[in-house]
DNA sequence: ATGAGTGCAAATGCTTTGCATCCTG
DNA sequence: CAGGATGCAAAGCATTTGCACTCAT
C-alpha cells in the first residue's frame, strides 16, 4: 500500500514533467506511509534528520504540486494547518472534536452515488463525521 | 427566516449570560440575513458605515462566541478565511472550485441517518460537494 | 547547459491576544 | 458599580513569494 502510493505519486510527478529531486522523493515516501493526515510542518520535522538542509518552502511547494494534480489530498479538517492525505481513493473522515484525531472511514454503501444538484456539476464529495473518539469519550 | 435566525442567536447569547451590546446585535442581524457564507472581514466591512468605531477583534470575538455555542456555524470551505453560516439546521454545501461560490444544499433523503462508526461517536455530519457552478461551467 | 527546483528570509493573510477604557446588566 | 466587552495595536501561525544558486534532465 505504502509502496503503491509512493510510486503512484512519483509516476504522477514524472508524467507532469516535474523533476524528481531527492527532496521530493523523500517527501513522497514519508507521506505515502502515513495514515495520520500530517501537516506540512510535521512532515518537515520528520524529514529533518535525513535532509537537514531542506527548507520548509520545499515541503510546501511539493505538497502543493502533488495536491494540485490530485496525487494527494489537502484538507482543512481541524482548525490550524492543512492536513495532507496520501489516500486518493474515495473515502470519508471521522474527526474528534476533543483531541483532533482524524481517521479514514469507508464511504457508506447507501452514499456511493453522487447526488444531482440543479445548476451545479458535482465532481467529488467530501464527508466529515464530527464527534468524539473512543479515548476521549471514556475520558 | 432572517428575523427568526436573528432572535435565535440573540436568545442564545442572552441564555449564555453574554451581554447584548450594540456591536453584537449588529453582527447578529447582519449575519442572520446573509446566505452568502461571509467571512469576518466581509461582515466587518459591511458594518463599517453603521458602526465606524467597531473593531475587527469584536467581530471575531462575537463570531467565536456564536459558533462555540452552535448559534452559527464556522467552516473552512475554501482556502483563505473561515466562512460563517447563520443556518444551524442540518444542510450540506456545494462549493465551486473555480469561483469559490458556496451554496446551501438540502441533505439527500438517502443520507438522513448518521452512520455508525466503530470506536467513534458521531455528533454531526458535514458534506461538501465540490465541482463547478453553472456560471463557471458555461464559461 | 538550462531552466526547473531549492534554500533562505522576508512578506502576507488570517486570527488571536494584552491591556486600558467603557458600558451593560 | 463590577465584570464582561470593546478598541487598538501588536503578536502569532500558516502559507506564500522573491531571488540567487544548484542540480536533474
Amino acid at each position: 500500500m505504502r509502496e503503491q502510493r509512493a510510486s503512484q505519486m512519483v509516476e504522477g510527478l514524472r508524467h507532469a514533467g516535474l523533476k524528481l529531486t531527492p527532496q521530493r522523493l523523500a517527501i513522497v515516501h514519508e507521506l505515502a506511509g502515513d495514515v495520520s493526515h500530517p501537516t506540512a510542518q510535521e512532515l518537515f520535522e520528520r524529514l529533518q534528520p535525513s535532509l537537514p538542509t531542506m527548507s520548509f518552502a520545499t515541503v510546501y511547494n511539493t505538497l502543493a504540486a502533488l495536491s494540485e494534480r490530485r496525487l494527494c489530498a489537502a484538507r482543512s479538517l481541524v482548525r490550524g494547518a492543512v492536513r495532507f492525505d496520501p489516500n486518493v481513493e474515495p473515502h470519508d473522515h471521522a474527526v474528534c472534536d476533543a483531541c483532533g484525531l482524524v481517521r479514514d472511514v469507508p464511504v457508506p454503501a447507501a452514499e456511493r452515488r453522487e447526488p444531482r444538484i440543479k445548476g451545479f456539476s458535482v465532481e467529488r464529495v467530501e464527508r466529515v463525521y464530527r464527534g468524539s473518539c473512543a479515548d476521549c469519550r471514556s475520558a
